[in-house]
DNA sequence: GTCTATATATGGATAGAC
DNA sequence: GTCTATCCATATATAGAC
């Protein structure tokens, strides 16, 4: 036991607050001294654990967009048919930001803010070329095999991404707007792994002739 | 002839510079500094003519909020069935979206940044409760006369505001991530148009039994 | 209407004591 | 490891001359 506990303590307190911090005002709307004291610490001991603002981001920013692509890898490099993991992705999606939904938001606007740095020091975290293209492969197969209908596998793509994730980029306007509770929107978007299945379903799969 | 002209050649140029500052950046990340440089000014010229940040920031996110919900209104109160109503929105949306793909982000994020002010300041804009209200009836019942497959009214908007509009949030991670140039996306999205409807009639049509 | 110069505030970061 | 005090850069905003 050579590490003492009241520096673990701070140290994870602050990237915590650092945590909700980023993600409430983005990198430009964040204040360290927010954050110093949401982490109940001061300025100075923040730059003592942290060098500066852009190296706590960046820490933030590298989780947040590590989940944001989340099981993708091993979903597309799995078995099963193209409706199946289609299946798994928005189950597995809609989980993960019905736990966290201002990560697309967030996400989003970080890489609108300085698309470079984004794909200089973030690109490793992604879903490597490779499965996700084999992916689109075999969705171009199905199709070709009349097991599903045929369109621009990209826009098939694109389709279900969007439904699935931009009820929470969208968030604010719309409980705003309909006067929804938190409590309210996500029971909604629990109850949407089925229906938007049932909604994909409808529209890929080829209606058979009896 | 009462007016001069320089001094509406400023303001607007101002007021122009200010739009893409602010929808670069959003409000925090915007210099009142670059909106004089790109407007070619000074900063002093540019409080002459706006009281200060905040106010200049509020005629940019007006008209911005403004063209987001665009000819919704008319859309969903004139005639014609869902269906048609639907291609109507998705063209009218996704044209303006082509011309201004950054608004969609630049509107979410600043709702997310301060969801009162915005129910505050803006709520007058909106489509008003009524025609959506009546469009989402309209739904309803021709789920119930059989013209259209049964599902949540409120999903079936949800999915298809989602895929017209997530595409532009998404933008600069797509483009990044598929090396895709501004020409081809613009070009992929006008496409949309059709491929999108198409999918959405999928989805939402009954098939016939011949 | 437009400029230069400057006031004022804020926020990130560091020095140095304990 | 944690604090107080302070530096310094930047950003908004204003005063006042032309």
């Amino acid at each position: 036991m050579d590490k003492k506990e009241p520096d673990i303590k701070s140290r994870d307190k602050i990237l915590a607050a650092a945590r909700s911090e980023f993600i409430r005002g983005g990198f430009n709307g964040a204040r360290m001294q927010s954050i110093a004291d949401a982490a109940g610490i001061n300025k100075a001991l923040l730059h003592y654990y942290y060098k500066n603002k852009e190296s706590l981001f960046e820490l933030v920013f590298n989780d947040a967009f590590a989940e944001f692509i989340p099981k993708l890898h091993s979903i597309f490099s799995g078995e099963g048919s193209v409706l199946e993991k289609t299946e798994q992705y928005v189950d597995a999606h809609l989980s993960l930001l019905i736990e966290k939904p201002d990560l697309p938001l967030f996400v989003l606007t970080e890489i609108h803010r300085d698309p470079e740095r984004f794909f200089e020091k973030f690109m490793n975290k992604l879903p490597g070329e490779p499965p996700f293209a084999r992916f689109l492969q075999q969705i171009a197969n199905e199709m070709r095999e009349g097991k599903i209908r045929t369109m621009n596998p990209r826009e098939l793509w694109m389709n279900v991404m969007s439904m699935t994730v931009f009820p929470f980029a969208s968030r604010p306007m719309l409980q705003r707007l309909t006067l929804m509770a938190d409590r309210e929107f996500q029971e909604l978007m629990t109850q949407r792994k089925k229906s938007m299945m049932q909604f994909i379903r409808y529209a890929i799969e080829i209606p058979v002739n009896n």
